[in-house]
DNA sequence: ACAAAGAATGAATAGTGATTCACTACTTGG
DNA sequence: CCAAGTAGTGAATCACTATTCATTCTTTGT
């Protein structure tokens, strides 16, 4: 016998895969995943668009891949701005701009993992990630009503609102037909994440307390 | 010379076109927009794959069509409840039940109408549906700021918090892939109803006033 | 009844781009 | 260098339906 897969070779391949998620990453971020050609890719990377196929199922599931590497990142990133000291309601609040601000630095990578019409299994990683979102902002609640920053409610639904209130008030700004890149919108934007910000901190805050 | 259109084709023409209209609705309501196809809709309506065409210019075309009417009517019904008397607070609570309760009763169709993957012109009018709706509460939350039931804010960016933080919260229960038909869940649809226009009608009251 | 014009038909076509697979080129241990 | 096994290739294929259009059927006014 001969061949047996060895350290270099499985380093080799390992490095192709990610030169081809890399390159996926860029086509998605140029127009999106429903733009994002096999064929695009492939020659971004520099292989054949057979090879894409030794390395993923199919072009779903690469998608699915890419999403999920990169929507990680964005949670992991709500995760830290909610792990910092202070109340629940300033961490929140940290946190919602956090996610807001890095939303509008990548309009189009943010529209492809917020809005952008996608493919069931990469609509089911969407659906996984919002739960991730949901849930950290859930226990932020819930850390906030035993420390009685904010009032009792059903922080799982709380915490749904407020995903949706500010994936649905990014969604025009980010939408790829309209992102405008004028100078001087830095204002806009600034406003945008505090109207957004203070309309979730009120959603959360009882005024009859 | 002879034929010339006549009042009677005229309306065996509009009938045929609102056959179409009602049967791609009900191939909609069945598996939502992806799922419905050209020759089974022309089955339903009882013509051949062709006349769809002499009606619309497209099958997108079509799918914007039937969206735009779908879409008015339950726009049309937050505008109904958003003109009864009473406060503004009353009123956008009213609405807002209005819409998270239509929505559950058909959750097939509002899946199809708030959260599908749609192709562009449709995505298209979805946009300016949910700007329809963002105007109506714009409107409602300006009244409240005039009468002084609610405290000063950004009227629209509020709104846009509105439609996104109830969109988001159904998204899930809608999920065609996970619609519970089990009986016995009008409390949980009662209290998630109750937990969203909470959190909303919170979000636009100044806890400070 | 006829001719002119439109409406309806639905089998055949076309456009798209993901996916395959027969083949070539490497890698490895002996 | 060989044999066995794996990775890479990319032109050809496939799958999927929306769309077309030559033909047939209806309607209309004379």
């Amino acid at each position: 016998m001969a061949y047996r897969e060895t350290e270099k070779m499985r380093q080799r391949k390992a490095q192709a895969r990610n030169k081809i998620i890399e390159c996926t990453w860029e086509c998605v971020a140029e127009g999106g995943f429903r733009s994002a050609r096999i064929t695009r890719i492939a020659g971004l990377a520099g292989v054949a668009t057979g090879t894409i196929y030794r390395h993923f199922e199919s072009r779903e599931d690469l998608f699915a891949e890419i999403f999920r590497l990169a929507t990680q990142r964005e949670v992991d990133k709500v995760a830290e701005a909610l792990s910092v000291p202070g109340n629940a309601v300033e961490r929140l609040d940290g946190a919602l701009r956090k996610f807001a601000q890095r939303a509008l630095k990548g309009p189009m990578k943010a529209w492809a993992l917020i809005a952008e019409p996608v493919d069931p299994k990469v609509e089911q990683e969407r659906l996984v990630y919002r739960k991730a979102y949901a849930s950290l902002f859930e226990k932020a609640i819930q850390d906030g009503i035993a420390e009685g920053s904010l009032s009792e409610q059903n922080a799982r639904l709380s915490s749904t609102c407020l995903v949706g209130a500010i994936s649905e008030s990014l969604v025009g700004p980010l939408s790829p037909t309209q992102t405008n890149t004028t100078p001087g919108n830095d204002n806009n934007q600034d406003e945008l994440v505090n109207a957004i910000v203070c309309f979730c901190i009120r959603g959360l805050t009882d005024s009859r307390s």
